[in-house]
DNA sequence: ACAAAACTAGACTGGACAGTCTAGTATGGA
DNA sequence: TCCATACTAGACTGTCCAGTCTAGTTTTGT
């Protein structure tokens, strides 16, 4: 679950945690990687306009002089930050099994999808790339292949596959495909976007969760 | 459709229209109109960070004096805008009547909710919304009440009537609503909101949204 | 041991912008 | 006619911040 972290270390280590919250791991991170994981808490969570550079370096634990050496510019950081937050997911092939019946990769990619994409970095993600706009439209286009667009294709493959057994009988797989994942991400999802208090509860989304499956299948399989 | 615009004149009309583009309407709008006009474009547009309170002086043709002595803070001038968008949408009761058969009301749901969340307004809206974060909360609350758990309620009701006539056969009324609005949602929203080119076309939407009217009908009608 | 490269602390420049202040100009009601 | 209110133009203050510069320190490879 969650996102996978890019790992391109492109300097050499450094001796000492000079970093604030930096408790003795094993292989100390380089000024590189404390920057960049200083500039992903801090632009995900207060947004590009909302971070200056000052923070990022003192949060980094590293001078700012040091943080310009590394990224040319606030925008060159910024989209290494978001990069680097954008590489694939961990729903990974095996789901969708070809062997599997439908009903448990269904089950299990619900579980999977909403557990990913509720989680407090994936909401986080997700709010900048929609708060870029005009600007940063390469951004938003990152996150789209590397996110929606990518597993939509993924399911909709496996619907395919299913559809020539006779399992399922779907006329447009790649809309069936869209028709579950908008559905499951609806309401729970949108809340934590708007940042409302009172989220979905956990019973009252599996609940959700269940009726969506049942849905599903009620209309397309055979 | 789009959104209707809040009016409470608290001022005198003005003479001349100073404003940009005011091709001679009929009662020309007071400088709190003006001004409100003006502040809804450049918000809606730029955000909240991206707009500085003298472009809204001169995009209204009004010096900057004036528009602190309508609307004290640059914060509460934003509030006074989402506001005025978020006010009741144009879908309206009679949508939903109870004396219509499900599959009409469902097909003219369809598409004036497309409709309606697709408009340019109600993206940049949305987006502004989401772009709040911690910040401006209420105003996120705003736009959830006056938009999408209005509309699942209205929704859910009429189901719920429909279910009682035996027409349809929902578990859960609430969560059909919400199924069938996020499905419908889906896709050409989310790209709009992430202002990728290639926006989905009419015909594969329109496509598309009718096969969500037909899983529903296929799952849901008795 | 030495030089190059990486790094640090902090001062500094220049621009953007919220909000205030001043001084003066229309306007409309009493 | 006079006064209060709304308005205008624009200067001004204080703050924040991206990005640069300086001068000195540490690290590292050879």
């Amino acid at each position: 679950m969650a996102i996978a972290l890019h790992n391109t270390p492109m300097n050499k280590n450094v001796s000492a945690a000079t970093a604030s919250a930096q408790a003795e791991t094993d292989p100390p991170l380089s000024k590189r990687e404390l920057i960049l994981h200083s500039a992903s808490e801090l632009f995900l969570g207060s947004g590009f306009e909302g971070t200056s550079m000052d923070q990022v370096a003192v949060n980094a634990g590293v001078s700012k002089q040091t943080v310009y050496s590394h990224f040319g510019s606030k925008e060159a950081l910024f989209t290494a930050v978001i990069e680097s937050k954008c590489q694939r997911h961990a729903i990974t092939g095996d789901l969708f099994d070809i062997n599997r019946p439908v009903h448990d990769v269904l089950v299990e990619l619900a579980e999977h999808f909403t557990d990913l994409i509720l989680s407090p970095e994936a909401i986080n993600l997700h709010r900048i790339c929609i708060a870029g706009g005009e600007k940063y439209s390469q951004i938003a286009r990152l996150f789209w292949q590397a996110g929606p667009s990518w597993l939509q294709r993924e399911f909709a493959g496996y619907l395919d596959k299913k559809q020539a057994d006779g399992a399922v009988n779907i006329g447009n797989t790649l809309h069936a495909a869209q028709q579950f994942l908008y559905m499951l991400k609806g309401e729970a999802h949108l809340r934590l976007l708007l940042n409302l208090e009172e989220p979905v509860e956990k019973a009252a989304l599996d609940d959700y969760i269940g009726n969506c499956v049942a849905l599903f299948e009620k209309a397309y399989l055979s």
